[in-house]
DNA sequence: CATTAGGT
DNA sequence: CCTAATG
């Protein structure tokens, strides 16, 4: 009884994908969000359909088919194809700019830029471009410099190894401090690709100076960040390394006030679905849940004062779940 | 959906 | 101030 676990998948997963695949397409290569909205919208609302549409009249009027969408969803039905997607496909100017893309703090309106005015075509020619240094940003030039180890998936003992120093390290600063790794790694993954750091204290209120007091020490006296991307009141995020054997790592770290920990650190650990799930069983049960605070919610919609959490078990308890 | 950088 | 980019 140990045979079906993958779970049932959508019937019209393909057109959905081809779908999403277009607004894609909008939103970063010609930079249309609108259009993107209307594909998206699309997908959505063909994903709750749960047969195989076969003939276009399954969704004539289906909310957010519209006449091109729908002219577009018969020639897939008709050809297994739809031909705006095939050329977006051949474009290379397109491929050019999702190929920027790639690179940390590169978005669409950056990648644009670089190979429309710039005409860069390929990772390689931004790399050895003579303008490089001018066209690019800080955190651009990190995500450059990184892109490949960037794109490899941290092995959960490697995390490990850096959980160790990381917790040593910041109680090292002040043992009141209270920290842990969340994120996959949290729920059990065999790799992450980033790692995310929550951290608290029980009473001081000047937590920005804290967050500032750790990153200055891991970078200075450990070297185990090598680079800061930005750093607030709030949230550092930067890059790390466990030695020099090692690739360079993403991570985050952030501060919260005691009396928002857990909830943070449930939201944190994810995963999105448990999350929206924990919101909607909040919601039933009379309270309003988020990455902050849990409170109850008065038939009038007033929202009481943050009840007081001091474990996620607190949490699970106001919403009688286990 | 909120936080940071950075440009104007 | 806005706009971009990350999560």
């Amino acid at each position: 009884m140990a045979a079906k676990r993958k779970l049932a998948e959508n019937p019209n997963s393909e057109l959905i994908d081809f779908l999403h695949e277009l607004a894609d397409y909008e939103k970063n290569v010609s930079r249309m969000i609108h259009k993107y909205n209307a594909y998206r919208k699309a997908a959505s609302s063909i994903a709750k359909i749960d047969h195989k549409i076969q003939s276009i009249t399954d969704i004539k009027g289906l909310e957010g088919i519209g006449k091109k969408i729908a002219a577009k969803i018969e020639q897939y039905l008709s050809t297994g194809k739809i031909k705006k997607l095939e050329t977006n496909r051949g474009d290379e100017t397109g491929a050019a700019i999702n190929q920027m893309t790639r690179v940390m703090g590169i978005g669409p309106a950056h990648a644009n830029k670089l190979v429309h005015q710039e005409k860069i075509k390929s990772i390689d020619e931004l790399r050895s471009h003579p303008k490089r240094d001018q066209l690019l940003n800080k955190t651009q030039l990190l995500g450059l410099n990184y892109l490949e180890e960037f794109e490899q998936k941290i092995p959960r003992d490697e995390i490990k190894q850096m959980e160790i120093i990381l917790l040593r390290e910041i109680t090292a600063i002040d043992n009141q401090l209270r920290a842990e790794i969340v994120g996959s790694y949290r729920r059990g993954a065999t790799a992450s690709s980033d790692i995310d750091v929550l951290v608290t204290h029980p009473t001081v209120a000047k937590l920005p100076s804290l967050l500032h007091k750790i990153v200055e020490t891991l970078t200075k006296q450990f070297h185990f960040i090598t680079d800061t991307i930005s750093v607030g009141d709030s949230k550092f995020m930067g890059v790390c390394q466990i030695d020099t054997s090692k690739l360079h790592r993403r991570i985050d770290i952030r501060v919260f006030p005691s009396e928002q920990y857990y909830c943070a650190l449930l939201y944190f650990t994810g995963n999105d679905q448990l999350n929206r799930h924990m919101r909607i069983v909040a919601q039933e049960q009379g309270y309003k849940l988020n990455e902050y605070s849990i409170q109850k919610v008065g038939s009038t919609g007033t929202l009481s004062k943050p009840l007081p959490v001091t474990s996620e078990r607190d949490i699970f308890d106001y919403l009688q779940m286990d």
